[in-house]
DNA sequence: GTATTCGCATCTGTATACAGTTTGGATCAC
DNA sequence: GTGATCCAAACTGTATACAGATGCGAATAC
C-alpha cells in the first residue's frame, strides 16, 4: 500500500483543499492561514500544518518562509514542463498498454468515452472536465503500474491547477474526439499511431492554455513584492 | 523555484536522512524513532515528524500508523514499477536530448564518462556507485525541464535503496561502458539507436538484481506479523 | 514447562504555549 | 498633503505537554 493509510485526519484535509484547487473554489494566489484552517476543519494547526506540507509537495500549494501558505501560481515555463513531461510520459504509456491492454479494458475506455459525450450533450460542465482528466487517469491505471498511476495523478493536479489559471479555450467535445482516436487504436494496437495521438493530444491541450507571458507575470509581480 | 526553500531545518534533516539510507548506513526496516532522532538532529519531534513526513512521500520511508517510521522495503513488485518507470521515462528523455542536447553539454558528458571510469580503475567503490547514479541526474538536467529533473532525483534514490535491498550484482564496468555508447548515440543524433540503448540499460540494471521473490517476502511477512 | 493475561514503560498523535518575524496602519515629520 | 517611521496585531516556526495506543515482560494459571 504505497499511498498513505485509509483516512488519517491529514489526508482528509489535503484531500478537502486539493478539492477545493482543483474544482476552483480556491483560487491560485489565495493565502491559506493556519489558524483558519485550522477552525474551519476543527484541528490544531499542528495537523493543518502537515497537511499544507504535503500539498507543497504536490506543488499544489507554496510554503513561503515566515509568510505562509499559498495557492500555487505555477509559472508560463513550469506549465509548459508539466505538459512537456506528460507528452513524453503518455507517449510512452501507450507503448506500454498496446501491448498488454486488455478487451475488458478498451470496453470500459469506450464506456468512459459515452459518459464523457453524455456529459458535453447535457452541457454538464464540471462533470465533463472531471471526465475528461479522469480518461488519462484511468489510461494510468491500465498499466497496471502503480507508481506511474501516482506519477499521473500527481501531474493530472498541476494540470488541473494551470488549466484553471491560464483558462483553456479548449472544445471539450474535441477533446473528447481526440480520447476516441486514441482508444481506437489502442484496440487496433496500432503503436506507432497511439503514440503519436496522445502526444499530439497533449500538445493541443497545451496549446489551448493560455499561455500569455504577460497577465500571469504580472500577477506573480505583484505577489513577490507587494 | 519549486523545489522547497534553500536550507530549512527540516530539509537538512530529510537530506541527512535520505544520504544516510542512499549510502547503506540504515537499512531497509530500520526503524526511526522520533525522539532518538530529535535528540541526534538537537531539535524538537516536531520538526523530526515533518521530515518523516516528506521522506514517506519519497517513499523512502514508510510510517506505520501508531507504530513509527521504519526506512522502507520497497517489495519486489514496486522495485519493477520503477525500474519500468524509469526505462519509459528514460527512453523518452532520448527522444528530446537528440533533438536539443548541444555540443558543450555531451562535453560535459564525456567528462562525466572518465571520471567513472576513473573511479572504476581505482576501486572507489562509493564512489563510482554515485558517479553511475548521477549519469542518470545529468541526462535528465540536460532535458531543461525542472519537472522531469525532480521525478528523477525521486525515481534514482528509490531505485538505490531497491539496490541496497536486493543486491546488484552488476559490473561496474559494463554499466559505464552502457553510459559511454547512450553518449556516443547521442552525440551522432541517432534517435532510435540511443532510444534502444537507454532502455536496454534500465532492464540489465533491474535483471542484475537479485529480485528472488523469497527472500525479501518472508523479510516482509516478519515484519508485518511480529 | 507452556501459554495466556495483565500492567507498565515507551512511543505516537494532537493540542497548546511561546518566541520571532512579518504586515498593516497610525503617527509624526516635513 | 505626502512620505517615512514606528508600533501593535497577527501569523509562522518551534518546543513542550498531554492523551491514547502499542508492545514487551512479568506473573499467573494450567
Amino acid at each position: 500500500m504505497p499511498r498513505g493509510s485509509p483516512t488519517t485526519t491529514t489526508q482528509r484535509i489535503v484531500d478537502s483543499i486539493t478539492a477545493a484547487i482543483v474544482e476552483r473554489r480556491l483560487m491560485p494566489g489565495t493565502k491559506l492561514a493556519e489558524q483558519r484552517l485550522a477552525d474551519i476543519f476543527a484541528v490544531s494547526r499542528t495537523v493543518v500544518r502537515q497537511a499544507l506540507n504535503q500539498l507543497s509537495r504536490d506543488r499544489l500549494v507554496t510554503l513561503e518562509p515566515a509568510r505562509g501558505a499559498f495557492v500555487a501560481t505555477p509559472s508560463v515555463e513550469e506549465a509548459h514542463q508539466v505538459f512537456e513531461l506528460r507528452q513524453l510520459l503518455e507517449g510512452a504509456m501507450m507503448r506500454l498498454l498496446v501491448a498488454r491492454i486488455t478487451k475488458t479494458q478498451i470496453a470500459e475506455l469506450r464506456a468512459h468515452l459515452k459518459a464523457e459525450r453524455e456529459a458535453i450533450a447535457l452541457n454538464q460542465v464540471a462533470e465533463r472536465t472531471r471526465l475528461l482528466a479522469h480518461f488519462h487517469s484511468l489510461l494510468a491505471r491500465m498499466t497496471g503500474n502503480q507508481v506511474l498511476e501516482e506519477l499521473q495523478a500527481d501531474l493530472l493536479s498541476r494540470s488541473s491547477l494551470i488549466s484553471l489559471m491560464y483558462q483553456s479555450s479548449q472544445s471539450a467535445a474535441e477533446s473528447s474526439a481526440e480520447h476516441t482516436a486514441i482508444v481506437d487504436a489502442l484496440d487496433k494496437r496500432q503503436m506507432e499511431v497511439a503514440v503519436q495521438l496522445a502526444e499530439s493530444h497533449i500538445e493541443q491541450v497545451e496549446r489551448n492554455l493560455r499561455l500569455d507571458p504577460r497577465a500571469p507575470d504580472l500577477a506573480e509581480a505583484l505577489k513577490e513584492h507587494v
